[in-house]
DNA sequence: GTCTATACGGGGATAGAC
DNA sequence: GTCTATCCCCGTATAGAC
């Protein structure tokens, strides 16, 4: 693996880890094996070199969630799969985790692809919302796009009260919490 | 107001807006106008200052909970309230935002007040919860603990949705969801 | 492409004077 | 209690050699 693609993926890691602005050009090179010359020959900076791993890690996690949806079943069994899938619960969401970050959030270009990251996966969850209501799964009453912003609140807020507990059973909780919500509220 | 004072609401303001790893002692003496020397005096240094801002951030947090958990009506009435009290949404949570920071995580002191807190908000939510069950409002299938644990996520991860798309919007639209949900499950 | 040298301010704190 | 001086390493680069 060259040195460019170890940078990035030493920033992937780094940046999931201890957000941008706890995060230094020196600790990406000395994770990626790499010399300062060579960091600031691919790149222009951090900030270039910091798009580059975030833009990679919200293409990775929506694959991963595409992977949840795909299951066999009804819309409430792919939803299911996809709040139950796997996830290094104390480590938090690579992606949601920089929302916290106001170093991201002042740079539209590195806030960008947690934006489309979470409308794309509001956008999926509505679906399946309504297609869950189309064959009498869930009730007519609900709005499938708030309540996919609900769905996808609970598991960011999830990581929240888990890591602030330093105990990934919270996360579990609230997703329990959230399932049985939904389950009542079948058509 | 006297140094110390100014001091702890400097840090607590510093550290709602950029954590712990992103706030310096010199910016907290900055913004309060204070100097080194003075700083040093009061505290050992940044971690003690931090923690008595956190829990004093804390403290607040719970009492404006209780205001709304306050107000005259029935449980969904209360939980209404709490849902949609005042937030300075863009501004993020300041005791959840905490949870992001790795330096607050592997610190066991800072940390505490954010479980404590946590565990609180949901035990009132549970309570409420129940009352709802014996009053019929709510669905004797929902389990109070995990319920609640799903309401203050979606809480969380509004603030999460909303801070990344630069929206407020975001947040009501995860609340709006969540009420949805809830109401669905009446008795 | 990668290395080493150099730069300058900041982070986080200690020491001693007033 | 507060001020100023001082310390040392880190953050974030730029410059030029190899």
């Amino acid at each position: 693996m060259d040195a460019k693609e170890r940078l990035i993926e030493a920033a992937q890691d780094l940046l999931w880890d201890r957000g941008y602005t706890g995060t230094s050009p020196k600790a990406i090179q000395q994770q990626a094996d790499a010399g300062q010359g060579s960091m600031y020959h691919h790149f222009a900076g951090k900030h270039e070199l910091a798009h580059a791993a975030i833009t990679r890690s919200a293409r990775q996690l929506r694959a991963e969630a595409e992977l949840a949806f795909g299951v066999e079943g009804a819309a409430m069994e792919k939803i299911g799969a996809y709040l139950t899938r796997q996830r290094d619960v104390l480590r938090g969401c690579r992606i949601g985790r920089l929302a916290a970050d106001p170093d991201i959030i002042a740079a539209a270009d590195l806030r960008e692809p947690l934006v489309s990251t979470f409308r794309w996966l509001e956008g999926e969850l509505a679906s399946l919302i309504e297609d869950g209501q189309a064959t009498g799964e869930f009730s007519a009453q609900l709005d499938p796009t708030t309540v996919a912003a609900a769905i996808v609140a609970t598991v960011q807020g999830g990581y929240v009260l888990a890591r602030a507990a330093a105990d990934p059973e919270q996360f579990d909780h609230a997703i329990s919490g959230l399932m049985t919500l939904l389950k009542g509220n079948a058509a």
